[in-house]
DNA sequence: CGTTTGCTTGAATTCTGTCAAAGCAGGTGG
DNA sequence: CCACCTGCTTTGACAGAATTCAAGCAAACG
């Protein structure tokens, strides 16, 4: 799909973008190739972009004390990611966000976003409509995380996101869910009975 | 403090309402006092208001199928709370949102606030900005219920908001970190020593 | 003043993590 | 084209953390 941002708009707020609309939106964008395991954003530095999948999948993490990862959110086509509170804050990131494979992306810097909300109430209520959706599915997870177990945590997922358990290593599903990957493995043996 | 809300518009998008715009925007919402225990909106049932703590304080909770509750979200002074899922969707309420104590709150309802977000770019970016914040705020939760232990949880969570622990009750801040109410107390008296 | 509600503590159990090793698949280079 | 390497998954034995069940206690409430 060429136009798979106009297709996001239309789906989340149920409005087709003109094509002058379209033109304007997307001059304000640009759009890059990565390799798998290229880096997005990293801990430590301001992330200066909010990343719109067009092709690939990324997700993002982050790394505790002892050193290990913590996946936090996976995106693939017609997904947004950033970390958002480096991008709105403008301060060090506290995630890294990383390509799972070959990955083309719009990119939308904080200057671009600042002045496309003030100019456009249309594009302002349309990154409040993601955003509500955002938190929907944010505190969703949280309440599942602290009222589940493990394994319905796991067969909730699936259920919701199958083509991610295509596509994703089962380490960072495991990590997405709180759990070592030893533990998925473990879970997943007990189900194929 | 009589305007909490015109302080909160300040906080949150550093703009002051003038007198005008603060009288049209306090006139979509009504003010209601709620007794100590009092049921905002309940799992079942569509959540209608979005409400805004003045006084007093709530929170959210979920319960799983074996029936335990697992607390969601707190609110306090000058704080937002609704069933975001249920508000937004139209759908039956996951979520049950009750008083801690004799609370006093401005009420926003589905239409005023479409009405709003529709008529006033300002209150859309209003509320895309407290929306904002919250991603910010969830995703980190997120992602130290993951990557942190219980206790680390604990100190972080004391740290942040030490007038919670004040004010809530323990069990519910042990379900909130998604443990027992038994753990958190072993852990509260570990940290003692 | 008795009842309810919330916090603490102990002992036994269950679940998840840790450590270690082996198996497996895909990708790379000889 | 095959052997090897590397990264991921699986498995087993054991350790550790949190839960469960049960009891006791203190403060708040009607």
């Amino acid at each position: 799909m060429a136009d798979l941002l106009r297709q996001n708009v239309r789906r989340t707020i149920d409005y087709t973008l003109s094509d002058e609309e379209y033109e304007l939106l997307s001059g304000f964008f640009f759009k890059k190739s990565f390799d798998k395991k290229a880096v997005l954003a990293e801990e430590g530095t301001t992330c200066r972009y909010v990343y719109f999948i067009l092709k690939g999948s990324c997700y993002s993490y982050i790394v505790n004390r002892q050193g290990d990862k913590h996946a936090v959110q996976f995106a693939i086509e017609e997904h947004w990611i950033t970390d958002h509170y480096s991008f709105f804050s403008q301060r060090k990131g506290i995630y890294t966000i990383e390509t799972l494979e070959p990955t083309e992306v719009l990119m939308l810097n904080r200057d671009s976003y600042n002045k496309l909300c003030k100019t456009s109430h249309l594009f302002e209520h349309f990154m409040r409509v993601l955003m509500q959706n955002s938190i929907v599915a944010l505190q969703y997870r949280i309440s599942k995380t602290n009222s589940e177990s493990a394994k319905d945590r796991y067969l909730e997922f699936s259920g919701l996101y199958p083509h991610f358990i295509q596509r994703i290593p089962q380490y960072l599903i495991a990590s997405y869910l709180g759990i070592k990957p030893q533990s998925l493995s473990r879970i997943r043996k007990e189900l194929s009975n």
